[in-house]
DNA sequence: CGCCACGGCTGCAACGTTGTAACTCACGCT
DNA sequence: AGCGTGAGTTACAACGTTGCAGCCGTGGCG
């Protein structure tokens, strides 16, 4: 068994509130007393107990984080970012998956009696929409990640899709792409991180005087890499012809990027690509995919500070934050255009 | 703030080890109290206080696993699986990232007091060697895993390293390959999956009565796609010719197949290519990668059962189990390569 | 008829910790 | 001498739950 306050407490003849107090470092201790329970506590081995003191302060110092699936290279990436901030903060995360989209997975994680040993949740859903927004009125700290629900009653955290998007698509535009394909759009979508970026990709068109073409826009209900790859391969086996490709996401975009090659095409020579999310095996595709830095370290920091904020009972929630973005310039979009031939 | 057993007792006017009692489903109440509480219970939304539960009960239905990092796509996958595991065994996961190989760190964290209100752990080092074996005799469950530290106090779960490796070096040399290049040799390793791996890969040239050149060892510390492309590059540049490699990692073979069709060399035509962990990715890279799965799902399953048992108190510590692999043939080797012209 | 068994329920103590109030000195001031 | 002050320490209660012993009443059995 384990070393309690009063073992320590009769071997240190002192009573178990000064042992407590010489764990807690208080002040007012004689330097005999301290050193003598000291010695105690360091000859049972004495470690105070978690559950013990979780009760007695209502909070355990343990964050949820729950999220469609780690073995998703996003989700992978963002909860390594969520557990390094929290160490930060000396919170310890207990993660939950709630499966690749599955709304009603994800509101019951909401009411999840295994989240009750939690001081707060950061949730990142990807099936429930803004009708569900009433559900994250939940009696504990929240804060909620990503675009799918939006005018909740909770704090969130998001990144900047539309102007991202439209970053990426004139990135494009600049190298002097005039047919610029999307991939990963969601046919049923009317919030969302496709929808949204789809917003950003027809913002970029109209400033630079480009149509919109549906045949340009590649419908992708999951973003698996595969997914990207059949919405390429379909696209061009109709003989839509493109001359750049931006990727809803990273993993669409390297799916979409071997259709191009198996189709005989050059990266970035015949068709340019860029992803979002930036991936680490962005760095090592055959080309270097361009892609957008989304601001995901920016947002697992803003998340757990406004978690903790809500912890602490500090401020009202309901604010919305946006992370700032980069683009990454790589081989896959590489190199100047000149004017198209075909036009 | 929640309700409790006390409130509910008060409002059903029985006494708190009565709702107590109907919380837990005890057989002997009379239907009519039964269902006054039920309606207390729902009428206050009464939750139990897992952590006063945990302090009576000495278990708080939470189990710890501590891997290097999320954002590397295999402990993604390990961590998807584990934690898929743990909710069949009614647990939920804290995830604790120990950092690539940092060994300080994981020694740290055995004895770490964040895993304090974890009723074990499930722990995977990559910086420990065997003769930190004696550090995993801990005062609480654990279950370790890979292939760092043998001969531990714990029970251990792993791969089989040797056969696996001897498989899918045998799968080239079927193939036709007979200078085959291993990617992910570490310099200065006695064990670890590098070590083993080399081991299964100089068994299969043995048995097929190859000759070993340690020209063809590509080493490589870290296991990232960079790692994999740069020991290829390297390979490459002294003018060794292969017509075959064995990566240790799916990654690294990515890394190295990427350099392998920059070179102007064609995959499997010129050299075939096979990995190792059977990562979701491999499916989608240009051309599909041959892997090994070595048994992750199943890893996982049994990591849980384990530590399960252990917590329960049943069976001793020590044992040792393997899981099973599998070959997946895929187009890095496809195709039957004649006779080497070369030779 | 007396006793036991048992269904149905209650009260108490305990898990290990911490906040609050309070106690005992020693000291210095009036 | 009497009193307030504050350092150093302690006792007690409480956090919400569950195990245990035990209470009361009814019905069956010898």
């Amino acid at each position: 068994m384990a070393a309690t306050l009063r073992d320590v407490a009769a071997l240190a003849g002192v009573s178990i509130k000064t042992v407590s107090n010489v764990v807690h470092d208080f002040e007012h201790i004689r330097p005999a007393t301290r050193s003598r329970v000291r010695a105690a506590i360091d000859e049972l081995g004495y470690k105070p107990n978690i559950t013990a003191r979780s009760l007695r302060s209502g909070r355990t110092g343990v964050i949820g984080l729950a999220l469609p699936e780690l073995s998703l290279s996003y989700f992978g990436e963002l909860a390594d970012a969520v557990i390094r901030a929290a160490e930060r903060a000396n919170l310890v995360v207990l993660v939950e998956q709630t499966g690749g989209g599955d709304r009603d997975r994800e509101i019951a994680m909401l009411s999840s009696a295994r989240l009750q040993m939690t001081d707060g949740l950061i949730f990142s859903p990807l099936g429930m929409t803004s009708d569900d927004a009433q559900l994250l009125a939940v009696p504990y700290p929240l804060v909620v990640l990503g675009e799918r629900v939006f005018g909740g009653p909770a704090d969130h955290v998001t990144m900047q899709n539309v102007a991202a998007a439209r970053a990426a698509t004139r990135l494009l535009i600049d190298r002097g792409c005039r047919r610029i394909a999307v991939i990963g759009a969601r046919a049923d979508e009317a919030v969302g991180s496709a929808a949204l970026r789809l917003q950003g990709y027809r913002e970029a068109l109209a400033e630079a005087e480009l149509p919109f073409d549906p045949e340009l826009v590649g419908v992708a209900e999951q973003w698996h890499r595969v997914d990207g790859a059949e919405a390429m391969r379909a696209m061009l086996a109709t003989g839509v012809r493109c001359d750049g490709v931006f990727g809803f996401s990273d993993t669409l975009a390297l799916g979409a990027m071997r259709e191009i090659q198996a189709a005989g095409l050059r990266v970035p020579e015949d068709v340019a690509v860029i992803g979002f999310d930036a991936l680490d095996e962005t760095r090592f595709s055959l080309p270097t995919l361009s892609t957008i830095d989304a601001g995901r370290e920016q947002i697992a920091d803003t998340a757990v500070r406004l978690l903790v904020e809500r912890i602490a009972g500090r401020s009202e929630p309901g604010a919305v934050h946006f992370a700032d973005f980069t683009v990454l310039q790589r081989e896959s979009t590489a190199g100047e255009r000149g004017p198209d031939p075909a036009a």
